[in-house]
DNA sequence: TATAAATATTCATATATTCGAATATTATTA
DNA sequence: TAATAATATTCGAATATATGAATATTTATA
């Protein structure tokens, strides 16, 4: 499947993987290390079921990858340039919002 | 509307933005420098009103602004920033097409 | 092996996105 | 002002995505 792809499709699927507000929040809890599904059903106070699909998403993506230990499987971000790719659409999040708010106290 | 969603709704829309194969190209011309609307169709080989379409939807989430000059629209990227998350993904991108092919060349 | 805990999957419904086709708007120029 | 060029918008059909509910699978332990 990826192969049939190209440049800009492989792009735009890992963009469409982080375009979800419950997977950015995912990734946010991660960013502090490893989790369990249970730990990330709980923290984000998100069933269960619905944490897991979106773990799978970005698994399958390749933007986590796992450890298992016993039954728990531990999901962590495989690749730290995806943090930094986050944070920096972050900062370009936060200066859009200040510059708005700007517009806005100056009327 | 924007007021009423939080950071990581906000930080899913840039994303979702970014998340289509064509508005990627479309962005990955404007790196180049500003293009007209009808520049990029030609470039791009897509239908102006297709992306015509795309502009808006980049526009309207702040990725690119516009300038105009007669009836001619100049689109450009507005913040930097997003260009340089886009190439931090593409190189996420690259590393992991090159770690699969070197799991297939093993096979 | 029966039970429980942790995780994953399937299905249905609601919602969102994409594109082409057709048409409208805006600005220039004959 | 009529015609043309550049750009934008609207609509409908096809496709994709997200969620809850229900259930299945996997692993550990009594």
């Amino acid at each position: 499947m990826v192969e049939d792809k190209d440049i800009f499709e492989l792009h735009a699927d890992i963009c469409k993987t982080l375009a979800n507000p419950l997977r950015l929040r995912i990734l946010s809890e991660l960013q502090q290390g490893e989790c369990t599904v249970n730990s990330l059903s709980n923290n984000l106070k998100v069933r269960q079921a619905n944490v897991s699909q979106h773990l799978s998403v970005l698994r399958h993506r390749g933007v986590v990858s796992i450890r298992k230990d016993g039954s728990n499987v531990y999901y962590k971000i495989s690749n730290p340039k995806i943090t930094k790719a986050c944070n920096l659409m972050r900062e370009v999040l936060i200066e859009y919002i200040q510059d708005n708010s700007k517009i806005i106290s100056n009327h």
